[in-house]
DNA sequence: CAATACTGTAATAAAATTAGTTACAATTTA
DNA sequence: TAAATTGTAACTAATTTTATTACAGTATTG
């Protein structure tokens, strides 16, 4: 798994934190502490997903686009995930192996279902009890 | 995440379904189709925890060194484990802001929350139940 | 005891992924 | 019109993952 989560959940504490004012990807990427561009892209998805609103142009910027409250830690988790919860394999197993031949499906189903426990577990917090965890 | 856990999967499955002869590197390899000396590599991580036997020299290889029942998902997890469940950002926050001086020991905390929770779930099945979706 | 067939492990190389950088058009404000 | 900002693409660098090669060590078997 890559850093995506986490900058994103950095990302939109800090929007949630600041409801009065826009804030730059500028500002953003230096509390982060990485590159300006990689904030807007990640910013792109995550106001794909309604997040986020932008205003472009002079004295633009960023804030969250609805409460805290009804953003939970799955629906940030579905904006950025991975394939798969347990990490991919790339090779072709054999398909003459009795193993080989059915284990793809085996994993997979495997995954579903693990996938839906974390993700019903993510949906019990909010960014709002992320939030409050800063003082 | 990388492939490490189904392959280990891929591997201890064909070991609990193969009880009464030992599998080489070379044919288990030739099941998941990868390298031999990645088989050997990750069997060595496996056979650290406990979960395979090896013979070494000519008609050496590999067994399942307790019953599947005994293995749990999780135990295979904690064997092949990424250091966080939802990734780690290489990032070193902002001190001077409020936000990014405590979001890494945030994260951490819900880290620690959700990795409890995925490996209680991962505890609930065992190499066994996986072996037996195999027909 | 010599040949063979394995494991165990390290070193290296190749491939894939992730993160970082640069650049610039488009937009808005003043 | 100048300045500040987003949006996005193209490219580069770094890191991680996977693959390959090599070979010493260990049993087995004729």
């Amino acid at each position: 798994m890559n850093g995506r989560y986490p900058i994103a959940l950095h990302i939109l504490t800090l929007l949630n934190k600041t409801q009065s004012e826009l804030l730059s990807s500028d500002y953003i990427a230096g509390s982060i502490n990485i590159n300006p561009a990689l904030v807007r892209k990640e910013i792109s998805n995550l106001r794909n997903h309604g997040f986020i609103a932008s205003k472009e142009g002079k004295g633009g910027g960023y804030s969250i686009a609805k409460p805290g409250r009804q953003i939970t830690l799955a629906d940030i988790y579905n904006a950025v995930k991975e394939p798969h919860i347990l990490g991919v394999a790339k090779n072709t197993p054999n398909p003459d192996c009795a193993i080989g031949k059915q284990i793809n499906k085996n994993i997979e189903e495997l995954y579903i279902d693990l996938d839906t426990a974390f993700i019903a577990k993510l949906g019990t917090m909010t960014l709002e009890d992320f939030s409050n965890k800063f003082v």
